[in-house]
DNA sequence: TCGCGATGTTCGGATTTCCGAACACCGGCG
DNA sequence: CGCCGGTGTTCGGAAATCCGAACATCGCGA
């Protein structure tokens, strides 16, 4: 049991050999999807039902190569170890995948034994259920959590970026619990309100003192301000960890945020995606935040609906976990038998709880969403919408017209 | 002049090879240290006559083999990069060479411009510290770097101009540390700062004695200040050097800034364009801070993988050098595996930042999420699932196969 | 043992989707 | 005024998707 619940991908058409390394991998405890097409790898990489440990990637398919596999994955996430494999290898194409970043290169035939033994070396490590989930239980989430550890054994200044309502500061905190410097003040300064003049901003660094310094909204910050962060950042004995606004850039371009300080601090960034990109997460927190305010009642709930859990997934929490805490508790003071129902967390879609959505109804609501979603980030700029969205612009029209938007 | 003054260790046994070679390298400016034999290719890198930037190494030697010397090595240190080239390549001796850490392979014969491009690119940075970096390797580059030495032997001001965060700092220091000034002080004063007023730019100019006055942004100075150096220009001891932004010309437009100081500087004038306008430098550029930061880890990564430097070549940039140190600070820190990859230094490109879920990636999941739901709730039927959502079987099956479900 | 229903899989063709090109149109902007 | 960039709309062909038919299996109960 080499392999024991960890999941690998198989991309290989060729029926023996994928059955027999998907029988091997099996036996040795490993829980293998295995798709034919390069399409299909893509897929089950990008989107996984579970995290993927390594990539066992044939380079011929037919429709397309293992190359271009990788190559699609690693413009968008940083692509888990693979394993290429392949009938006819090239040296050039061994060179250039290993130095493009795949993990490890064979021709067929091999032994099983070696690749096994190879595949086992370039696993993923396994990080597993050591790291209980804080921030959820995504693929994203995970990665903040893993940077929130890691910022916490460095020093250095930290950025958090994100919207509101999804928990900067908590993170900003977690920083400072986690690192070397727990147990000196934890100083947070909110340049949404007044305080954050230059002066205040001195005070708070002073009450910092070798502790943490936590700016909320550092965008706002005036010129003077800015200059007391920036001049601190070399010598002072406090850590700086600053939120912002998700597009903070538009402040720099306008000029009334300075962009050495900006640099500075975005050397360490984290970057908080909002709910509704992550739906599982939303379901997630919402069963969390349910056990905590169920523990606190006289008459305790059984639980979220499968439908409610189902509607929360979907929803677009313009508000964030800000929006998802207000409407649960909202919810459990109006529900009425034992189970929180989809009308009780959504009061304003008055459903009627009928039979599954088929699945073009799923996708064109998914659709319909998301082009809502691309026409707010450019401001009704149908053209721009389109390329966010990867369509042409007249695919983009015809869908509008279509879902009647 | 690609590689001037770097030390290769060349080891070939082939003569005709070897010669070519050496003198391809040296017209490159490189010193080349040539042996023939394994054991001397030992020698030659672990105890050099100066420090080892490159080897280049064939893999079938009289004595030995490549692979030997290289395995030799990495018993006692931490071997130079090493560039193996043989005639007769093996796809597993590749990989494992490439593996062990062996920067990259070539089969002979190849062509002198991709051999030259790819052995530059795995050149250790520049530990010089007498001459720091070069500006870059594009013909841009070159010509700045040209002027730089030019305005070195001469005398008068100069006036550098380009973009924030473009090293123009850096260069008025190396303009000094050539020129016959380069023992008297070197004073920077920054008009972005309070300090510049005209009472401080005087103060600077008698710092900096007979040795250079640096005005970080001088557009910015008053009436008064720009008095100052107007005055001075003509019989001052110091030499000045000014920066300022790439328009400086709508300033004068605008009044607030004295044509005949722009003049009198704009005889020796640098302009440096931004980093989006020359990629290669941003690739070159980024090489060598990853080297650099790479040396201060304790967990050392292997390198940017091509699909990073490609993707590098083709980012904006609009905070030049300062913003591609900042990414790459990041990168490295939230690399997960030996290699960064393009997300690890665009991390926006994977979450909402600009670019939100494509269209097709959220039908994707939608789809993952309703076929999930109907097979849960049919207990795992498939023909039932597929009635629910009303798709036939096929395709039904066939979406299951492209999710990896 | 056979029959039955379900699944895994392939194939060819009908249908839909997607895209680029093209054209008209509109509202700023110099 | 003309130019430009964006929108609304149509069209034809390329590419994908979807479906039914077909066939091999497989497990299970009669």
């Amino acid at each position: 049991m080499l392999m024991a619940g960890r999941h690998i991908v198989l991309i290989e058409d060729d029926a023996l050999m994928g059955n027999s390394l998907v029988q091997r991998l099996e036996l040795e405890g490993a829980d293998v999807t295995w798709v034919r097409q390069a399409v299909r790898g893509v897929a089950a990489v990008r989107t996984p039902r579970k995290p993927v440990d390594a990539v066992v990637c044939d380079i011929r398919l037919p429709d397309g190569t293992g190359e271009e596999i990788f190559d699609t994955l690693s413009r968008t996430i940083a692509p888990p170890p693979f394993l290429f494999i392949t009938g006819q290898g090239e040296i050039d194409q061994a060179v250039r995948l290993l130095r493009a970043g795949g993990a490890d290169y064979m021709t067929k035939p091999f032994e099983m034994p070696a690749f096994l033994a190879r595949l086992a070396q370039i696993l993923r490590p396994d990080e597993g259920e050591a790291l209980p989930a804080r921030t959820g239980i995504s693929p994203l989430a995970r990665q903040i959590d893993a940077q929130v550890a890691a910022f916490a054994r460095q020093e250095g200044p930290v950025l958090i970026r994100g919207g509101r309502g999804l928990g900067k500061a908590r993170l900003a905190r977690r920083i400072h619990d986690l690192s070397e410097r727990r147990s000196a003040p934890f100083v947070a300064v909110n340049a949404f309100r007044e305080e954050a003049s230059a002066e205040a901003l001195e005070a708070g660094a002073a009450r910092a003192s070798d502790g943490t310094l936590f700016v909320h909204g550092i965008g706002r910050l005036d010129a003077a301000a800015q200059d007391v962060l920036l001049g601190g950042l070399g010598q002072a004995p406090f850590r700086l960890i600053a939120s912002c606004e998700p597009r903070i850039d538009l402040q720099e371009q306008e000029g009334t945020f300075r962009g050495d300080l900006l640099y500075a601090l975005a050397a360490n960034e984290i970057v908080v995606p909002p709910l509704a990109e992550r739906g599982e997460d939303a379901v997630w927190l919402a069963g969390q935040m349910f056990n905590a305010l169920n523990a606190g009642r006289e008459t305790a709930l059984r639980g979220l609906s499968d439908l409610a859990l189902a509607a929360i997934r979907d929803h677009d929490w313009p508000g964030n976990g800000r929006e998802l805490r207000a409407r649960l508790l909202r919810a459990m003071s109006v529900a009425s038998g034992d189970w929180i129902h989809p009308a009780d967390v959504f009061p304003e879609l008055q459903t009627g709880g009928d039979s599954l959505e088929t699945l073009a109804e799923a996708r064109e609501s998914a659709e319909r969403r998301q082009i809502i979603r691309a026409l707010e980030h450019t401001g009704g700029q149908v053209s721009e919408a389109a390329r966010l969205l990867r369509v042409s612009r007249t695919t983009l029209w015809e869908k509008m017209q279509k879902l009647g938007l």
